[in-house]
DNA sequence: CACATCCATATCAATTTGATATAAAACGAA
DNA sequence: TTCGTTTTATATCAAATTGATATGGATGTG
């Protein structure tokens, strides 16, 4: 048996209907083609679906028993096909992200702020973490994609796009004052107390390279967890530190930092997106990540030809 | 939206699959078909279903979402083919009828034992009533049809056929051997004492009608309620009746019943099938109808041209 | 590096569907 | 009754879809 579930759908609508004409019309079709399709079903059926009248049809005991089957078969496609479009219109949907704290900084808020006013209706689940924890989470299918700082060390599996970079600066408390508005060398900061992240971070690894590649060793005094906490701890005047710029531009207490005029010139930093090969994105997640590079609108499905 | 459900049907068999090929051949369809069913799919949703790769094919996050509907509405679709599958041979259904005492003797029980072996998964329901009744039940929906004696006095929403005639025959019980073997004339037995159906029985009436045509009055002693108290009665002596001759054969105390040699012929009476007009029957019921009226199929649905 | 296994595309014949005109049957109202 | 309306049934033909085959490209395997 192998009957086109076309026929099934004119079958449920003239069940519906109560008549071939009235299912025409609620098809866009006409009402022979009604006729004939139904005489197809119920000869290939074996059976007679409907009993004829000057005034409509009505369901013959064998046409009741498949309208019950046909009747929950098609409200379930009806519900799937307004699942998809709800999706579409991203009325609905959950986009998870790992995410580090620059990237969060200094990409993702600001865009997911335009992202949310114009789907409201998306949830979004934002995990902060370092780095390597970000990746981890990818990995494990936690996340959707992530933002983090380069250098990532995705793995394999793992597609990383830069899409922004961003520049630090070197910054310290104001009992520094001494320092302020003359240029400075690497050397200099070297006879300072130094403030720095974590020495598990990636960014850690940049500036260490950084300073060996200027024949000086990074040794820091102090070591934050997040860069949130190296503000503060430069404000109270523990050493000086390399921060993001925009963490010391977004900052409400601007006037107990100070910025130091570094003749070499720090690293970019670069906040890439890592998403897995394998996995396809949803509509949700991939608009979100188009947003994110600046795209337009992402490729768009083609008729096929004949 | 107005997709056609076949392309659901593929959409559904690829995910089961896990490939095009594989679909194909579970479809008896080719690759290319499948390629272009799903790419119209796809476009028509506006979403991505399938991740391809070189080692087949998996849903997106859309695609999962859709299959758990499709799924669902699929699986019904196929429960009711196999449904109807099953009524069209007879493994399964239910009959409903609503029978007359002769009726039942005379003509159901026999026809049923063949029909019972045949379809054996088929129930039968058998209301065992008077005429009146059964043709009340029928028109409740109670049953699919009746089986009575004419005269039926069916209402206008019903149809009756007539499908067997059957001969009564005078009797009487071992008392009155002196009838035995010699011609009586109705007049001579109206001195006798009368056993009959109670008077509210289509069968009192057609008596009555019958003796009133040979100028004479028709007025039992005794009234019984069904025609298997009827015999009983008689070999008991307690009088003559007129009993359905497939009674007195059946009988399984035969020497104890006189048959007596009319002079009048006893009127014939009738069983007929009513049906309701406006109902279709099942099939089951249909194969038991075909079966009772000795046919030896029913009607067959054409295939329509172009 | 040849080979097998996927999916993608092009093309054309065969089939199905859509549309129109028209018939037949049944019902209701004038 | 007869006419008008409403329903399904049938015939027919153009248009669209589908089925089938050949072929190409990508990817992984011995």
């Amino acid at each position: 048996m192998n009957i086109s579930y076309d026929y099934y759908r004119i079958f449920y609508y003239v069940a519906k209907c109560g008549s071939f004409t009235g299912a025409a019309n609620a098809l866009l079709n006409n009402q022979p083609n009604i006729t004939r399709a139904i005489k197809t079903l119920e000869y290939e059926l074996g059976c007679t679906l409907f009993i004829r009248s000057n005034k409509g049809v009505t369901l013959t005991p064998e046409g009741e028993k498949l309208y019950q089957h046909i009747a929950v078969a098609f409200q379930q496609i009806e519900a799937g096909e307004a699942e998809i479009s709800l999706d579409k219109t991203l009325q609905k949907g959950i986009v998870s992200i790992a995410v580090s704290e620059v990237a969060l900084h200094g990409l993702l808020l600001p865009v997911l702020e335009n992202y949310h006013i114009s789907y409201p209706g998306v949830r979004i689940k934002i995990s902060n973490c370092s780095t390597p924890q970000a990746i981890t989470e990818l990995k494990n299918g936690l996340a959707d994609f992530a933002l983090v700082t380069t250098p990532t060390g995705i793995k394999d599996d793992m597609k990383s796009v830069n899409i922004k970079s961003f520049s630090s600066v070197a910054v310290c408390g104001t009992a520094y004052s001494k320092l302020k508005n003359k240029e400075v060398t690497l050397k200099e900061i070297t006879e300072y107390p130094i403030v720095s992240l974590d020495s598990k971070t990636k960014t850690y690894e940049l500036y260490s390279k950084w300073f060996s590649d200027n024949g000086l060793v990074f040794s820091p005094d102090i070591e934050a967890a997040t860069t949130d906490q190296l503000l503060p701890m430069i404000k109270h005047n523990l050493g000086i530190g390399f921060v993001p710029e925009m963490f010391v531009e977004n900052d409400n207490e601007k006037e107990r930092i100070i910025r130091l005029g570094l003749k070499e010139k720090i690293p970019n930093g670069s906040i890439c997106l890592v998403t897995k090969k394998n996995r396809s994105p949803s509509i949700a997640t991939k608009k979100l990540v188009d947003m994110l590079c600046g795209v337009k609108a992402s490729s768009q499905l083609s008729k096929p030809k004949v």
